[in-house]
DNA sequence: AATTTTTAAGTGTATATACACATATTATGA
DNA sequence: TCATAATATGTGTATATACACTTAAAAATT
């Protein structure tokens, strides 16, 4: 190997060893498959799992502003919505400013999350358990620091 | 609310404060955005220059083990290729056991890699200076521990 | 050697993700 | 008030992801 070579070689160790986005990804897929896994007796996928919760928070809310909350953009979670709505999860009713939709919980929707509920927390207190309550708190808020790092501009 | 609908609220609470796979996936995204950007120049996604350069560290390589090596389903990784074979950045070409197909980076490839490499750096460097280093190598740990603990069984 | 099992890869389908662009409605300013 | 700017959402297209099923080839078994 030429010396360039060499050196491209060692930064792709350097990736491969330290790139953020290479393990968060990685990671991502690994735990979403063991939660999507979990989940699966309710019918909801990870995803949908997630919006509803966030919807049951918030109360009735702009697509806008559940795409802020969710770090997730705009136009991806119309298509996720759309999805929710066919399958009966959620409906979506205009708004008083007739430019917006408000993201609605159906009772389906209410009763799936019931049924998800405690698969995930089973799920949750394996990995919780499986890591360790101080290194999972820990990781916890190094996630949350890199989103609103991110965010922030 | 009735006593139950609260108790259903505490945990949607619960899972939107300490839920691993909702938080993580966020950050992904977020990350996967910042990366993303950054890389633009480089005419390389985020998943192709990760792709590149587990290509470049394990020399050519099946498929399967490839997959494995990302943590990706197979089948998700079949579909990536095949979108790099059709970009140049890759070719397959079947292996001494002809049910394999063998991964090669084309001379198109490693020169992407080669501009991408310090588009990555930069990056990088913005998130570990912003995380702090020590925070940022805890993260990191945690993530390498979340995979292999999931991938495991 | 022929049959069965295992392994490597591909396809059909469904979901998740986001950018560029288009449309409709509200808010602003001349 | 009317024209313009800003805002909320939807669509076309491209990529990323994985499960169920299929096909082809090698390995194991009888």
């Amino acid at each position: 190997m030429s010396e360039k070579e060499q050196k491209i070689f060692d930064k792709c160790r350097q990736v491969a060893q330290s790139c953020a986005v290479f393990n968060l990804r990685k990671a991502s897929r690994a735990l979403t498959q063991f939660y999507e896994t979990a989940l699966r007796p309710s019918g909801l996928r990870v995803t949908q799992f997630t919006l509803i919760v966030a919807v049951r928070l918030f109360g009735s809310t702009t697509i806008s502003r559940l795409a802020d909350t969710m770090v997730m953009d705009r136009t991806t979670l119309t298509r996720n919505l759309k999805l929710m709505e066919k399958k009966g999860f959620i409906t979506t009713i205009p708004g008083e400013d007739r430019r917006e939709r408000v993201v609605v919980l159906t009772e389906p929707g209410k009763e799936s999350l019931e049924n998800a509920l405690p698969l995930w927390e089973k799920a949750q207190r394996e990995i919780v358990d499986a890591l360790g309550h101080r290194r999972f708190d820990e990781m916890l808020a190094n996630l949350m620091a890199t989103v609103s790092l991110v965010k922030a501009p």
